[in-house]
DNA sequence: CACCTTATTGCAAACGGTTGCAATAAGGAA
DNA sequence: TTCCTTATTGCAACCGTTTGCAATAAGGTG
């Protein structure tokens, strides 16, 4: 097996001289004379000697690595966030350990749990779904450790977190489809007791307001995912004939609603458009080409990684903690586009 | 800061004994007294003791951690056998390290020496698309890391490796088309250069033959992402009223195929068939829902670190490296069933 | 020549845990 | 009472590296 990798100690005992003279040699302590400098670390050199990180993070208490808790992986906005993270955090000379919480509380606790064993300098999380108690959040604080929320943050603690305006995000598309002369905009919205699917339906309620239309609650349904989009799919094509614009809580919804009106040959953006609320890459594959509103995974995962190596790097400093809010930009495309599709 | 994670140490003054007699307790050794037992157990518990796992790791020089070097995150199959190995190595009590090499050949070689470093377990990796030299590879297996490759493996080394078989896949979805009829087969193919682009137009070429069809070159056309395919529109129209099949090398080229066709009142599949190579689930999404290829990114996670895991515990039985072949299976929707979609 | 600097090196403790072996004390047998 | 077991505990070394401090030797000064 493992031809042991070769320590100071080995590399002392080779050339004569003792662990702490190899040691200063290779970081050129000053006290070190040149010529045993020199040997040292043409010696270092010549059989590839590497320090052994784990003795280096047991001595420091410091492991350059930062600990993260996803819910899912296979989702093309967390996956980007991951990305944004890994970027910064390479840069900066992190490793990252990642933890795929499946959206299950239990075992979102053992990661934790986990993380914190391996004495990561601080952990970026994304709560998951079913995530109902905070005591293994409170525990990483209690332990000092650095910590910053991406997208899923609790609202009742005070930490970093980063997180994107949904309200905005909706108001936006809303007022997308009205600038366009959309009269009466059907909403396929969200769960009303989860943060996402309220702020999303306030925007739109919102944006009619604001443009002096009337809210009326029969133009809302709810409705998050393809199935059920096909379920209610009688529903929504009764409402076809007096609707001229839908906005969808998020992309596939908005998505398996077009594939549904076009079944039954209702043009698309001709005689409805519609414009989703971006969860990835779908939007530029579907057909038509569907106008969303683009969440900014990167974006979030820098922004995070930035905020928690500050907390790490600034040690004590304890500065009040901040939310960064990211407001989404609007994709417009041939689904909200009158003029341009045929 | 850090109020001071709690040690055997702390535990062995406080309760005035050894660290040695604490440690003993606390994983119930026999030769410690049943009252030292539940006194310093009962006491870790009160504390909420947690080992220090740097410390355990140095020791023991074990990890349990897995390193990973994948090209991309933001990558459905890509992610999905991150999120497959996951699965795996949490339910054995591995942590993983993942790196990601961005396609970059210097990146990938930081990477695996950042994951020697910190001496994990084992790696699993995946090429990066701009490897050219394999040193950094032969430095791990000269360190006797154990080591397991998923989806790109180097051809010429003898090592674990996990597969996808792509000429078969290329069979199976060309035999499909076949099956239902078609006579004239396009095939939209990838780099000739690449094993992946290769191997998918040789399985068309195999199954074409198969079923004493004539291979014709001029049905292949070199065109694999998107832009492309905007890019050959022309030439793609031209050959529309010859053909009735489509294959594609992957499922964005068959989606951009089809709203091309389809724009120009081609319908799908009544007149053209069309089958893509799965990287995602874009194909659910497409209009009309795209018939594919289907690669199983979970189970090559699953079954990449299930040989590594294999090599970690059975130390030193240098077996014969296995190389282990998945078989992509056909997922049949409505761009190749002429019946069902009207 | 004795004494003080200064340059260079090594010793030993520390990070937090594990473990072989010695040490102690208590109990039993002769 | 004396010796031998046996049960229980502690000492010390170790994993690989860092670092405060002491130690040594060489050189300079009076």
């Amino acid at each position: 097996m493992a031809p042991h990798q070769i320590t100071i100690k080995d590399i002392a005992k080779i050339l004569g001289i003792s662990a702490s003279t190899v040691s200063r040699a290779l970081k050129d302590h000053p006290d070190i004379s040149p010529k045993t400098k020199t040997m040292v670390q043409t010696f270092a050199k010549k059989v590839h000697y590497r320090p052994n990180a784990l003795a280096l993070n047991l001595r420091r208490s410091k492991t350059n690595t930062i600990g993260i808790i996803i819910p899912e992986m296979v989702h093309h906005f967390f996956s980007s966030v991951l990305a944004g993270i890994d970027k910064i955090a390479y840069d900066a000379g992190y490793n990252v350990m990642i933890c795929q919480s499946n959206e299950n509380y239990e075992r979102e606790i053992s990661d934790a749990q986990a993380l914190l064993d391996n004495r990561v300098d601080g952990i970026l999380m994304s709560l998951s779904k079913t995530t109902h108690k905070l005591d293994h959040i409170n525990n990483l604080l209690d332990h000092g450790l650095p910590l910053v929320f991406f997208d899923r943050a609790p609202e009742e603690l005070s930490v970093d977190k980063v997180i994107i305006d949904d309200l905005m995000g909706a108001k936006i598309a809303t007022h997308h489809l009205i600038s366009i002369g959309c009269k009466k905009i059907l909403h396929l919205a969200g769960p009303q007791h989860l943060q996402i699917g309220k702020r999303r339906r306030q925007g739109y309620e919102d944006a009619l307001t604001e443009n002096g239309m009337e809210y009326n609650p029969n133009y809302v349904i709810k409705c998050d995912t393809m199935d059920e989009v096909y379920a209610n799919a009688g529903q929504i094509l009764e409402m076809a004939s007096e609707i001229d614009g839908i906005f969808a809580v998020n992309d596939s919804t908005a998505i398996a609603a077009m594939q549904v009106l076009m079944k039954n040959d209702i043009k698309i953006p001709d005689h409805i458009s519609v414009i989703g609320f971006g969860d990835g890459p779908n939007a530029k594959i579907a057909y038509p080409p569907l106008s969303t509103v683009e969440q900014k995974g990167i974006e979030m995962g820098q922004e995070a990684v930035k905020l928690l190596i500050k907390q790490i790097e600034e040690n004590e400093v304890t500065t009040e903690p901040s939310t960064k809010v990211l407001t989404p930009v609007l994709r417009i495309r041939e689904s909200t586009n009158k003029s341009r599709l045929y």
